[in-house]
DNA sequence: AGCACGCCGACT
DNA sequence: GTCGGCGTGCTC
């Protein structure tokens, strides 16, 4: 065997005098955002050379029927590009169209959308459609209109050609201004038809061109400009050391930790004021629920140029901002997740508030999450990254811990408020059978809530109704039965009276009584929104009720409705799911309630206890922003939970010191790599074979590449039926970085597909269920 | 995803 | 012998 790197120097590369015509080609390589994804080389026509760009769309031909695809192109070939060989030049298609003037996504979001394509095993030109949002792609807000001029012959001499009285109007009417003329406008200024318009332009003395334009702008409301604020000690020194960042344009993440109330926004604020002034622009993001009027108003009241970009706009005014910030008109952009994309001509830096939270995961494919898409484009870049959070995710914690974040610490609330005083109550029976009728509204929390509000007080209920789960739990010392492999809640099956971890299938038979105090009272709980509201109207007949949740907060502004009208004091309690929990900030509310704290804590999922410290923290964090103070009180069956006590204590950093190990000892994130598979299919039997077939393929690939992996299951979801189809999952669970992408993406080309089934695969998930 | 090829059973 | 079932594989 010749050595390869050897004979490539025989084969490859005549010299340049050798070039003949055969070894002189033009292609382009192009992805599609459907099956087949690509990519695919065409070849370019002569008369396309100059239009085929990195970036545009093309139409090309495909399959032997040759039908029409538009597709991304995303490299131009030639015999010098690194990866000619891969390209067979004398068999390609031509492309037959160009769709785009000019390039949707510039060269650095190419960049970033192979990274994520990569990253998250997921098709390029999926990735490319997440990034150019569609409005921008169909000129959404935007129209053809026909443009009129005076041929410059004409204008030179009038008395060279023979014109009508109005003609001769017309055209002067046309030369006294220098207005692009519409011919509906010039008719009217003139007052007569469009008949003569015509005849101008069809004798050649009036020119015309279509030119596209922006149908209306959607700038966003001004508000009062508001002054700095002086900045306390901490906030002075977390800035001046990003500005050091920013000066020196140089990549770096700060890991902004500060408690609610510790001035994160000013110092944001002021960061950003120093990069507009070089110049350049910064991406704000925010999880989508805090898009609120709030801060938008707030950014908006220091700074002339904010484009906002959130799910709730229209695709046309998605469009109008997407253009505003692509022709760098823009100098703040705040949005949700995909702001993280603003086509920024300069960016200057990124900051993420409330980096824990978890709607910065995109729960369709591309299965992005924002946080490290932000870290990826910083870093291409050369901006720092600011991570803002009173409670930061485990991940971001441990890479401050580790060095590879600078963590910047506000300790102290801006005008010296005290937090809020938490207290749990304890829902266990002391007696079994003691409460009769089991009330969502301890006696206790009802009593507190009558003192709310008859000194004048708001009140918010949190209700963290995402407990489905059928977990096991003792009523009368709370124990909770978890797998021991996983560190997960066993699933309670009453068919088959069995208990399951969702994770590896572990099954134990139904505990009959309790394994730590051996009470044979074993507990199921479920309790929603709905059923809360009507208790508690019940409780407080006079008093009113908002309901916040995706059920009733579906229509676009209900949101902002339902915030204002608590705002005004027209309703007193504020009822809802996680969405109540973030960013709202009314000084009267002097009582927040945790109804059921547990629901979160022990559902199937390794990150329950951070999801509920998190939770905790920040609803408690809704209260004690004025001068009367806060207190807030936590229903639950575990106050002894480390996740409860730290959250009463306002007490991070010990969560995360006694929860780090935890996660150490399963491999979990922050210390290992995850992955998830999700099948689902209407046949429950089908879905389970492909589950299995997937994972057979997987441990096969693994093998081959020699890579360290480990397939934990598949076993049914926690969710098992969801809009009728079954749903099996398993996790894919490594130590290295890529190991994971390597084995699937090799995978990917065994598994066989089957008819009526679908399989994702979501790299991070954080979604468990 | 679409579309053609291809290899078996029911017909004019 | 031909029409058509849908299993398999490819699309630059």
């Amino acid at each position: 065997m010749p050595d390869p790197k050897q004979s490539s120097l025989f084969e490859t590369q005549p010299d340049p005098w050798q070039l003949d015509d055969q070894d002189d080609w033009l292609a382009a390589r192009i992805v599609f955002a459907a099956p087949p994804f690509g990519p695919y080389d065409y070849s370019i026509p002569a008369e396309l050379e100059s239009s085929v760009k990195k970036g545009v769309r093309v139409i090309v031909p495909l399959g032997r029927g040759n039908r029409t695809m538009t597709g991304y192109c995303i490299d131009i070939m030639t015999p010098s590009h690194p990866d000619a060989a891969t390209v067979k030049p004398n068999r390609l298609k031509p492309i037959s169209r160009v769709v785009d003037a000019k390039p949707l996504i510039d060269e650095k979001l190419l960049k970033l959308s192979h990274q994520i394509a990569e990253y998250y095993i997921s098709p390029l030109g999926t990735v490319i459609e997440t990034v150019v949002p569609v409005g921008a792609r169909e000129n959404s807000g935007t129209r053809e209109m026909l443009f009129l001029s005076v041929d410059p012959e004409v204008a030179r001499d009038l008395d060279s050609v023979k014109l009508t009285p109005l003609q001769r109007n017309i055209i002067e009417t046309m030369l006294g201004s220098n207005q692009d003329w519409t011919p509906g406008e010039l008719a009217e200024t003139v007052g007569c038809t469009q008949g003569p318009i015509s005849t101008l332009r069809r004798k050649g003395h009036i020119l015309s061109s279509t030119r596209r334009v922006q149908q209306k702008t959607h700038e966003i409301q001004p508000e009062a400009r508001t002054e700095n604020l002086v900045l306390n000690v901490e906030q002075q020194t977390a800035l001046d050391a990003i500005a050091k960042s920013i000066d020196a344009e140089e990549y770096k993440t700060f890991l902004v930790h500060g408690i609610t109330g510790s001035g994160k926004t000013e110092v944001y604020i002021r960061a950003i004021q120093q990069v507009v002034e070089y110049g350049r622009q910064a991406i704000v993001l925010v999880p989508e629920i805090s898009l609120t009027p709030q801060t938008r108003r707030r950014f908006r009241a220091r700074f002339d140029r904010v484009a906002v970009l959130h799910s709730h706009l229209t695709s046309v005014q998605r469009a109008w901002h997407w253009r505003q910030i692509a022709e760098g008109n823009v100098q703040v952009i705040i949005g949700a997740r995909s702001a993280v994309f603003a086509p920024t001509p300069r960016l200057g830096l990124i900051v993420l508030d409330e980096e824990h939270d978890a709607s910065f995961k995109q729960d369709n494919t591309p299965r992005y999450h924002a946080r490290d898409v932000a870290q990826w484009r910083a870093e291409s870049e050369n901006v720092p990254l600011l991570l803002g959070s009173a409670t930061p995710s485990l991940e971001s914690w441990h890479k401050a811990q580790t060095g590879q974040f600078k963590t910047l610490s506000l300790k102290n609330r801006v005008l010296d408020l005290p937090l809020p005083d938490v207290a749990t109550i304890d829902l266990r029976t002391d007696v079994a059978g003691m409460r009769k009728r089991f009330s969502p509204i301890h006696q206790k929390l009802r009593q507190e809530m009558a003192m709310a509000l008859s000194e004048g007080g708001q009140v918010i209920l949190l209700l963290n109704r995402r407990g489905f789960s059928t977990r096991i739990q003792c009523p009368s010392c709370g124990k909770v039965e978890y797998c021991p492999d996983c560190s997960i809640p066993l699933t309670h099956h009453v068919e088959g009276k069995k208990a399951v971890c969702h994770y590896c299938d572990h099954t134990i038979p139904e505990p009959r009584r309790c394994s730590d105090c051996g009470n044979d009272a074993i507990r199921f709980s479920g309790l929603g929104t709905q059923r809360l509201e009507a208790e508690v109207a019940k409780l407080f007949p006079d008093v009113e009720i908002a309901r916040m949740d995706t059920d009733t907060m579906r229509k676009r502004g209900s949101h902002e409705k339902a915030l204002s009208k608590f705002r005004d004091g027209e309703t007193k309690i504020l009822l809802g799911t996680q969405m109540i929990a973030k960013g709202l900030d009314f000084p009267n509310v002097t009582l927040v309630g945790v109804v059921n704290a547990d629901t979160s804590l022990h559902l199937p999922d390794f990150r329950a206890a951070e999801r509920t410290f998190g939770l905790v923290t920040q609803v408690a964090g809704r209260t004690g922003r004025g001068e009367r103070g806060g207190r807030v009180l936590v229903q639950t069956f575990s106050p002894e939970n480390p996740a409860i006590v730290c959250a009463t204590r306002h007490d991070y950093v010990n969560f995360a010191s006694g929860e780090l190990p935890v996660r150490e000892e399963f491999n979990y994130p922050p210390y290992g790599k995850l992955a998830r598979i999700v099948v689902r299919g209407e046949v429950m039997a089908k879905a389970e074979q492909m589950a299995e077939h997937i994972a057979e393929c997987i441990n096969e690939s693994a093998d081959e590449l020699e890579l360290q992996l480990c397939v934990i299951g598949p076993s049914a979801a926690p969710l098992e039926k969801l809009r009728g189809l079954y749903r099996f999952h398993m996790l894919i669970s490594t130590i290295e970085t890529n190991t994971i992408q390597r084995v699937v993406t090799r995978a990917q080309t065994k598994i066989r597909e089957m008819d009526d089934i679908q399989w994702i695969v979501d790299v991070d998930p954080y979604n468990m269920v």
